[in-house]
DNA sequence: TGTATGTCCATGCATTTGCATTCAATGGCC
DNA sequence: GGCCATTGAATGCAAATGCATGGACATACA
C-alpha cells in the first residue's frame, strides 16, 4: 500500500484522467450547444429510468452516481424544478423520501442521448476496433474493483 | 460521426468515466486528510517543475492541465497566495506574464507526490498486472488522440 | 502614422460544489 | 414507554467553476 507505481502506471492513470477529462469535455460542450443539460442531468434520469415506476431513494442514486449527499440532494432540487422527476414521500421510511422520473424527465434524457451517445462514438468508438474497445473495457472492470475496495477503506 | 456507439463502447466509456472519478476521489480525499493542496495544485506544479526556470505561459499552462482561462489564471492566484509560484513579466511580450515554481513550491509538490503516487499504486497499480497496465496506456494513448482532433473542431 | 482586429490575461457575477450543521425519523436497549 | 446513538435528507455558508466582459498590448493593413 505504501509502495510506489511504476512508470507505466502512472502513464496509464495519467492518461486515464485525459482521456476521461477530454470526453467529457467534448459531451458537456456539445450538450451545451444544443441547449440541453449538462451530463449529470442525463446519468441520473438514466438511472431513475432504469429503475422505473419504483423510483430511488437519494441515497440510492448517491451510491450510483458516486456524487455527494448534498449535491445530490440539489441535483435533485433542479431536476425536481424543471420536473423532470418527482419527490414523493416514502411509505416504508418517514425521513426518506422516493425519486421518480416524469414523462418530461424520460423525453429530455432521449434528447440528451442522442448528443451523449454520438460524442462517444465520434470521441471513443470511431477510433477503436472492437478487439480495442473489448479490452478496454475488461481492464477498466479491474481497475474500478480495485478502486470500489480501496474506496470502501 | 452521427452515428452510435456500439454497446460495447459504451460499456468502456461508462467505466471510464467511473474508474476516473473513484480514482480521483481517491486521491482528493488522502490529500486533504494528510493536510494538502487538491490535486489540481500538484499537476499545475509539476508542469511547472518541469519547464524550469524559464517557466510558462499561462496560456500554455492552460493547455497541458485542460484548464479554462478564467480557472487557470485564479488556480495561479492561489499558487501565488501561498508562494508556490511566482508571477514574472514578460519581456517578450508586453500583455503576458511567466509563471515559474519557487523552492517552496518544488517541495510542496515533493510532499504530495508520496500520496498521490502511493494512492495511484494502491488504486490502480496493485490489482494490474504489468501487461494490463501497458495494454491500457495503449489504448487510452489512441483514444486521447481520437479525442484531441475532435477537441480542435 | 493611425485604425482595426486579434491575443493575453484578469475580474465581476451567477451557478455549482464542498463542508459542517441541523432536523426529523428510526431502531436498539433499558 | 423513555432514552440515545444512528441514519436520511436538507440547508447556510465558504470556496471553486463557468461565462461574459474589459483592459492592455500586438499585429496587420490602409
Amino acid at each position: 500500500m505504501a509502495t510506489h507505481p511504476s512508470s507505466t502506471v502512472i502513464r496509464a492513470w495519467t492518461r486515464l484522467a485525459r482521456a476521461q477529462q477530454l470526453a467529457q469535455g467534448a459531451i458537456e460542450r456539445r450538450l451545451k450547444s444544443a441547449g440541453l443539460p449538462p451530463l449529470a442531468w442525463h446519468d441520473a434520469l438514466a438511472e431513475l429510468e432504469r429503475a422505473g415506476e419504483a423510483g430511488l431513494r437519494p441515497f440510492e442514486l448517491e451510491r450510483e452516481l458516486l456524487l455527494s449527499q448534498c449535491n445530490l440532494s440539489r441535483l435533485v432540487d433542479r431536476l425536481e424544478s424543471k420536473r423532470y422527476v418527482e419527490r414523493r414521500g416514502c411509505r416504508d421510511d418517514g425521513r426518506g423520501h422516493v425519486i421518480a422520473i416524469t414523462a418530461a424527465g424520460r423525453a429530455i434524457r432521449r434528447r440528451m442521448w442522442t448528443i451523449y451517445g454520438g460524442t462517444i462514438h465520434s470521441v471513443m468508438g470511431a477510433h477503436l476496433s472492437s478487439g480495442q474497445a473489448a479490452a478496454l473495457d475488461t481492464v477498466l472492470a479491474t481497475v474500478i474493483a480495485g478502486a470500489q475496495t480501496e474506496y470502501g477503506v
